[in-house]
DNA sequence: TAATGATGTTTACATGCGTAAATGCTCGCG
DNA sequence: CGCGAGCATTTACGCATGTAAACATCATTA
């Protein structure tokens, strides 16, 4: 079962900093998602049965961290996008957001950057 | 109201080329999916509410064409996945295929040429 | 010890999706 | 003219999601 997208808002909250007690993870999301208590409860419950994070028992609460890992996750929705729009590949889909002018010249930098490492690795 | 996946295969098809009637639509679609005529039928009737598509009467049947762009479409997810998983930046989501070997050959051959041109656009 | 507060667990409910059956409408044929 | 074939529209149903209220549990404190 996929990770929806508000579960992927409170695996972030767990990428960025694990474990962290659902209390953590209300104080950080909370404000800007507006969610009460309940909803992110129930987000980690999901999480929890999806094996996406583990939860260790410490006192009365619970520590969670993710076992999912943000790679994996990246990994598994840019699959997924880049099959489904781009027959699979990168540079079409770059090629669209160029030709959107959505590329900034620190993009740009940075492509050319990665371009010249890509080189020198393979020589 | 987003396009669902679902609705997504019916669109190709008729970004592939339009307008066409469901049967069209059925036959292009239904083996490879494994749809019925009602799956087809009501995909269809969600993406008229939603305003994808349009349908026009032709005699006894209708003739259904897309009103939104495969251009707007990819320009959508795209957009969403790269702001959800790469702070809205182009390079980053490059390096996270480079970094996954997802490269090939061609895709950098591509990228390449992508930023010579983009050096000559703007000198 | 009984009430209170902190946590987690269960249940709920509306909406959207995938999939399709059931129903409705209309035109040409017998 | 009434009927069936061909389409379209409506309705259905189970499951995921977003959101949260209700309920359960247990330690602490009055």
């Amino acid at each position: 079962m996929a990770i929806s997208e508000a579960e992927a808002v409170i695996m972030d909250v767990l990428w960025r900093e694990a474990p962290r007690t659902a209390e953590d993870i209300l104080a950080e999301v909370g404000p800007a998602q507006n969610w009460q208590e309940g909803t992110v409860k129930s987000l980690l419950n999901r999480l929890l049965r999806k094996k996406a994070v583990h939860a260790e028992r410490d006192g009365r609460r619970y520590l969670y961290a993710p076992l999912l890992t943000r790679e994996q996750y990246v990994q598994q929705e840019s699959k997924g996008l880049l099959d489904r729009l781009f027959g699979g590949r990168v540079a079409p889909l770059v090629a669209h957001f160029s030709e959107q002018r959505k590329l900034s010249k620190k993009d740009i930098a940075e492509l050319r950057k990665l371009l010249k490492e890509l080189d020198d690795e393979q020589p």
